[in-house]
DNA sequence: AGGACTGCTGCATTTTTTGCATCGCAGCTG
DNA sequence: CAGCTGCGATGCAAAAAATGCAGCAGTCCT
């Protein structure tokens, strides 16, 4: 889009912080960059940049209208792809932040049914804890959000909720192994690997352990829960995943036993996407499908 | 806006029906305005526009085009007036879409008041009944809309809600003119004089008459609530108003009473904006005057 | 059949944008 | 304090893009 260049233009100098870095990415040069940056002050009405001896920061009104950047970029993506799919073609992007637990085996399952059926749809997944996951929403770097217990705010608009039991995950060898509900109690006197505190399972941990008057300490404590899941299985320690992150066929040498609801209380996972903001066709697909697999 | 200047003439082209006729408005030649189109199509990735042997009409593509472009150019308005803002200065444009019982007293008392501390801030004010209002909305023609029983629909986001009480209204002589309240049965012994059937007023009394088994037959029914005044006010005939549509002090010859709230269910004056859309600051403050205004 | 529309296009002209070289300014460094 | 570096701004000539003019082919209506 030619006429939206300006737009990039500004982008690129807010980012490099300078015309000159800018104009090498913009493939123009600083001159030429920086008068089409002025006639642009000049018709918008306002200065958007400071300028400062060391470069260009953008001032409160360059930040409105970064904004307004973004908004606008994001709805001409939507357009496109509906007039992609007026004509029956699904092409497009879907940019999802996401929680870890859905990265083994759930999303990779639906990414795949869903492009099994839209080869033409690509698709970007980000982890995100549940602040960073809203930040992405709200900075229209991220279409989807599918979360954890997001820390609830007015930006959020939920389109599917489920509950998710937190999971007790052991060898199978484990004295614990063979239960069919554990107590979180029970789980204190063995050894706990646990998620780093940024992950909605651990904030939902520490509440229980909290109102039974105790204080969880874990021999080990991990953002990735590719070792959690390795050290709870071949450790005599536990680790705790919810439900959606866990794959029981596939690791037939693990038990993977639920905590009480009555402990741990709370635990859903959000689907989500910016409120009042209309999603590209393809993404707004995308949701569907997940929808309808978390709800069976 | 020179790098939005392909939206207007795309909007030019499409009102017109034909690129000679917008040529006209664009002050450009047809053939310069027909290769801009033409780019435009190129770089968009399809045509917007369908040929037809007597001009040039929106294809589905180009509906929804037309749509981003409204948008977009409402949410830079917006932005502008942010900015305007930050400078403390307030300027802007508030377009309303408004019943016509809001026109004789309460709108002009409420842009007077706000244009007193505000006198940049400039004013559009459209009658609509409440379907059109809700359409103006969508079109992104008006900002704001301000109507009595608006017909709920799924873009119109609600920002107050007052009840509003019918009056019956008469000469001062009438033999009613001293009730304190009135039931409409009473009323169908007089002339009646009624507003026409789109408007919210008269929805409401048919409604009611239809549950007493009656029907309206009045006298006299015109889309002016100023003939209609001035009938009740030197006739014998009764007419019909909502409450902020009338100014006791300015017409001690007439009486006012309110219609049972038994008999007239219902009866709220909605003001409301797009859902989803962020209205500019002049916009969004004269709402929170009115909202207030209104609530009192 | 002819007139009045339509959108489209080749070519010369005008307007706009760009690149280059250079200026003045501010901060850092030794 | 001098010297260096990186910054944005600007005058001027060259390059690129947009425009206007004139004319084409097609459709519709009388």
């Amino acid at each position: 889009m030619r006429h939206l260049l300006i737009y990039d233009m500004i982008e690129a100098v807010h980012r490099s912080g300078s015309i000159r870095k800018a104009a090498e990415v913009t493939h123009i040069t600083a001159s030429a960059l920086n008068r089409r940056i002025q006639a642009f002050e000049d018709e918008f009405g306002s200065e958007i940049f400071e300028r400062l001896p060391r470069g260009m920061r953008l001032n409160p009104a360059g930040e409105l209208l970064l904004h307004h950047i973004r908004l606008q970029r994001q709805d001409l993506a939507r357009v496109h792809s509906q007039v992609a799919d007026l004509s029956g073609i699904r092409r497009g992007h879907v940019r999802i932040a996401c929680s870890q637990a859905l990265l083994p085996y759930f999303l990779p399952r639906e990414i795949s049914k869903y492009r099994a059926e839209f080869p033409d749809v690509t698709f970007t997944v980000n982890v995100r804890d549940r602040i960073q996951a809203e930040r992405d929403l709200v900075n229209f770097e991220s279409d989807l959000a599918l979360v954890f217990e997001p820390a609830h705010m007015v930006d959020f608009e939920v389109l599917h909720a489920v509950r998710q039991p937190v999971m007790a995950m052991m060898s199978a060898a484990h004295p614990l192994a063979g239960r069919r509900s554990l107590r979180l109690r029970e789980c204190l006197e063995y050894d706990l690997v646990l998620p780093a505190s940024q992950f909605g399972v651990r904030v939902l941990l520490e509440q229980t352990a909290a109102r039974l008057g105790q204080k969880l300490e874990p021999v080990l404590e991990t953002d990735s829960f590719e070792m959690l899941q390795q050290l709870a299985a071949h450790g005599r320690g536990i680790g705790f995943q919810i439900l959606v992150g866990l794959d029981p066929l596939a690791r037939p040498d693990m038990a993977f036993v639920p905590i009480s609801e009555r402990d741990v209380t709370g635990g859903e996972l959000f689907l989500g996407h910016l409120k009042g903001r209309a999603l590209p066709v393809a993404a707004l697909k995308f949701a569907n499908q997940v929808a309808t697999a978390l709800a069976s």
